[in-house]
DNA sequence: CAATGATTCAATAGAGTCATTGAATGGAGA
DNA sequence: TCTCCATTCAATGACTCTATTGAATCATTG
């Protein structure tokens, strides 16, 4: 039952076998023409292509002195397509992340003073404060929530899903809050970051509060 | 680029990672829930697991002290049915052809003796005994040609092409002529079995032959 | 802060897959 | 009927994947 679904996948399991799809995609290849669009040996050609053959993905037949390979089905490049999908959304995401580390991050869209301001009011949205504690206690976004960045992998539970959490460190072109959203995102979060930092905050003359963070907090701080 | 693609299908080339994702196409499960549901090891369940998440497949977030699973995107089920049509497309074919060689294999219409009587005086029709050499010598249904079953892949030259093939064995009941007609059939040749074997031929005082096969016979004996 | 326990890591043996080589097959064309 | 040659087969070594074991990690829980 399964096991001929693995067969299946596990066919299409070799990029050289892909490519050798896509060709025939176009129109029925001999054994030699498909060898050398994708520059193999006849003989590794012939097994790969009797590989799809045995798995149902071609079909041959004899013509002349050639033995022609093609698609056996247009389902095929429908189950093509449908791993395409999934494959293009995960290297999406794997350039979004490796990209947040380390090139796009400004396409992480930050949030502005002047936008955080407006939504503190009526959204419900989760401010967090990725300083180290000391940082935090000697003045923070007033409702911000203190989690460090080391800490953060395993307090994950203390930030409520559902809101749009903002993060923000000590300034505008600071890592931290790059991190921290690029982990909230990968856990499913809807993260942002604070476009400056705590000092550009306070420099603008916006409230700001002091003080610890709640203990051993379960208790989050949230606008609204 | 196709490497990605190929990655993923490699990932979902094992069945067991396949109910795994069937399981979790239900909601979401612990590790040690996956490896229950799946008999499995929880070091091997954790593998496959962190396997497909590093193909894209899953995501995985900790909820209290589990470490929970699930799909990552519905896309994955889509790639997953689309797989299971091709798969199921080609079994279906499978099934047709085995199905000719193990249980439908009267579906084959044989022939009777008294059709084959009738039809040698007039039809262009071969008659083949695929038994070996020496049953043959021994005595064998008038102009029939001897090409032992496991000679006969490799001498279907011998075979006249256009006309229909009857071939023949021991007994009603036996193999080598089935294998002998799904042989020729999928060869493109039309080719019936005869529905009983020699001894009945015999049997029935129908007119019989005896003597050894023209030596590598390259001469066809065709009624008509 | 320490204990607990779920999860992951590391290492291994065994099985399977891949590409290459050289030889065999068997159909087409003359 | 004979020859040619496109394709396939067979066998090898290198490599990868799989499952198992036992130990390490790390976050929760009290």
């Amino acid at each position: 039952m399964l096991a001929g679904l693995a067969g299946v996948a596990k066919t299409l399991g070799h990029p050289q076998r892909l490519e050798i799809l896509e060709h025939l995609a176009q129109g029925e290849r001999s054994v030699e023409a498909v060898a050398a669009c994708v520059a193999l040996s006849t003989a590794n050609a012939s097994q790969h292509l009797r590989l799809m053959r045995g798995a149902g993905l071609l079909t041959s037949w004899r013509d002349g002195k050639h033995i022609l390979y093609g698609l056996s089905d247009p389902a095929v490049l429908n189950a093509l397509a449908a791993l395409s999908r999934v494959a293009e959304r995960h290297s999406a995401e794997v350039r979004e992340v490796i990209g947040s580390y380390l090139h796009v991050r400004d396409a992480l869209e930050p949030v502005t003073r002047k936008e955080l301001t407006r939504r503190l009011k009526g959204d419900l949205i989760t401010v967090l404060d990725v300083r180290p504690a000391d940082k935090y206690a000697a003045g923070h976004l007033p409702k911000a929530v203190n989690i460090p960045l080391r800490e953060l992998a395993r307090r994950l539970r203390e930030i409520p899903r559902g809101g749009e959490i903002v993060a923000y460190c000590r300034g505008p072109y600071r890592v931290l809050a790059f991190e921290a959203v690029a982990l909230l995102r990968t856990r499913g979060f809807k993260a942002r970051r604070l476009k400056d930092g705590y000092p550009e905050w306070r420099a603008a003359g916006l409230p700001a509060t002091s003080g610890t963070s709640p203990p051993a907090s379960r208790h989050i701080q949230r606008a609204q």
